[in-house]
DNA sequence: TTGAAAGCGCTAACAA
DNA sequence: TTGTTAGCGCTTTCAA
């Protein structure tokens, strides 16, 4: 602030040379520079703690090395990891290049709007979109207009570039199945407008549809993002007449509100009610029992699409411009699959 | 991308006016420019959809309209909360305010001149710091300079701007203590160079001093971010020949694993061991038992900070330079109050 | 009430 | 190998 900070023509003339010179020595251009010019040129620049103007350099090189990060539904931010953690990989990726990141959260699709005026005002080179939603008009337009953007998920849309990763849903909910499950009732993370929680819910159907088993609306409960929406459900769900003899939750968060609330109606997990979340939270494999969940590679999702993104930037087309990644349904207590092994090998034994 | 933006330049010529009238009208300049002048600009500004250039009016302005969100120890931004709750409030706030966000996170000190080249390339016109570290010798000197800035934490500075909570594990400790435990053991949940971590193991000090505890430092573990540091440091209290009867962990995330330690061990929650979290994460009503913990404002003071950052950026000086906002210890049933209650009334009754 | 003109600090084509 | 020069698109003082 206090200090007025030094200009490149200051630094040039202490150098004893011109402002292009300082430029190009700075900026690492490939003009043959003499090292000695190049050293004073440094010198100089420290001496007088030099740093280029941001501003000044945006206008002129028509850059900016900075990303933005289009978040949607960001009131998730609070209790979603996954979103969490794709924005520190971003900004791991984007401190090994060298850009900054902007982060703009979205809040609902009427005003949305905000991150559209971050490429109208050129203040950012490229965007990644997380939990990109199919009802917004504005993406496949910036997309078909050609502006670097990379979608952490998916969208319908032939020319995006994506990377999200596979559901696991049906592994998950197959899984409950094979251990003798029908009725599996489902309870969303989010209002379905959230893509993935709809994406979630629609998987689960189309599960328990190709096992032949007819999905029951009954079973079906909407959440919203908290634990509390998944406990209620829960009971909700433990009130009706024919109960499910297994959940399979939208999300962790869910699931725990879920398992309290059978907890508290004096029911066993998994013996009377099996259950299985999605997203493996830290807490995941420390809840009583140990929660059976689906793993989501999110940091590598956000690595991954920052440096697809960055890629753009540089003028290369990306090799794959779709990249999906698997998914993991790792099986601890909750489900009863361990359970039933164990029985199974007493019958052996 | 693909379309060349309209210039202020075009939009004057259609208006039939001057670029300085056109910069007046869309800035809201106090000049007095004719209600028809300025509807015929507004009109020609939407009909070439104008979006002015960020970097060329920070340029000419010499403001950014954009706060910078420093994020020390930014690892933690996958599992701790209060990080994304305080980047969460502070979008609203920006938004509100008409400001970007740009996310800096810091990862190790010995590169910490990341978010000073922020501040250096005027690229931001003030910052946010979340969780300060005492031992980051740039932040005094910025301090010091003046330039605005605000801290959601604390550091020993007498001129620093920021809103911090109060601790509550002195209240916590000593809840603890009133139930009649002594051998009280602390799981800290990072290393103790984070700074709030380090803040908890001192105060529970403080707490025991104060009611004649000896501290004993044989139940004080260091944990990580990762619930299983907690599982483990609680496997460890375990194993060793004096057994604590109670736990204070460093967050909720250290406590479940503790909690999921404790039942591994076959003992039982609150009777045989008491645990007290810190956070109030999500899911913790709904642990089993449900975890009694400290509830943090973290969104309130990432709110607080923005206001109090934006409102330094225009002049005013805040009417409070350092916020304490108060903390709510929330006694649900691991630590064992409710139990001692209710043996209480069967005892009177 | 409006316009002319001088920058803001840098990059980069072109010339030397 | 280095310097000259012309912008980049906007704000803002000053004059009219």
């Amino acid at each position: 602030m206090s200090r007025k900070r030094a200009t490149s023509h200051e630094v040039a003339k202490r150098a004893g040379v011109s402002r292009t010179t300082v430029s190009f020595v700075l900026n690492n251009v490939e003009a043959n520079i003499s090292k000695e010019t190049r050293q004073r040129v440094l010198q100089a620049a420290k001496e007088l703690d030099y740093v280029p103007d941001a501003a000044a350099r945006m206008l002129a090189s028509r850059q900016t090395r900075t990303l933005g990060l289009v978040i949607f539904d960001a009131i998730h931010l609070q209790v979603d990891a996954f979103i969490s953690k794709v924005l520190y990989s971003l900004t791991e990726v984007s401190r090994e290049h060298d850009f900054r990141v902007i982060v703009e959260a979205v809040e609902d699709l009427g005003r949305d709007d905000a991150y559209l005026s971050l490429v109208q005002a050129k203040q950012i080179d490229g965007l990644i979109v997380l939990n990109p939603r199919s009802d917004d008009s504005q993406l496949p337009r910036l997309i078909d207009e050609g502006f670097p953007l990379v979608l952490v998920g998916k969208i319908k849309h032939p020319g995006a570039y994506c990377v999200y990763h596979k559901s696991a849903v049906r592994e998950a909910v197959t899984h409950l199945i094979s251990l003798g499950h029908e009725r599996i009732a489902h309870i969303t993370y989010a209002p379905i407008a959230y893509r993935s929680a709809d994406s979630r819910l629609r998987n689960y159907r189309r599960a328990l549809a190709e096992a032949g088993i007819n999905a029951d609306e009954k079973l079906i409960r909407y959440g919203n993002y908290t634990a509390q929406s998944g406990y209620e459900a829960m009971n909700s769900l433990l009130a009706a007449k024919l109960r499910p003899t297994a959940v399979f939750a939208g999300n962790d968060t869910i699931a725990i509100g879920a398992m309290s609330a059978i907890h508290r109606h004096g029911l066993r997990i998994p013996e009377d009610i099996a259950i299985v979340g999605y997203d493996d939270i830290p807490v995941a494999p420390f809840t009583i029992p140990p929660l059976s969940t689906v793993r989501t590679p999110a940091l590598m999702q956000g690595r991954l699409a920052g440096e697809m993104l960055i890629k753009l930037l540089q003028g290369e087309k990306p090799a794959r411009p779709q990249i999906m990644l698997e998914t993991e349904l790792l099986i601890r207590e909750s489900c009863g699959a361990k359970l039933a092994d164990s029985q199974l090998n007493r019958v052996l034994s």
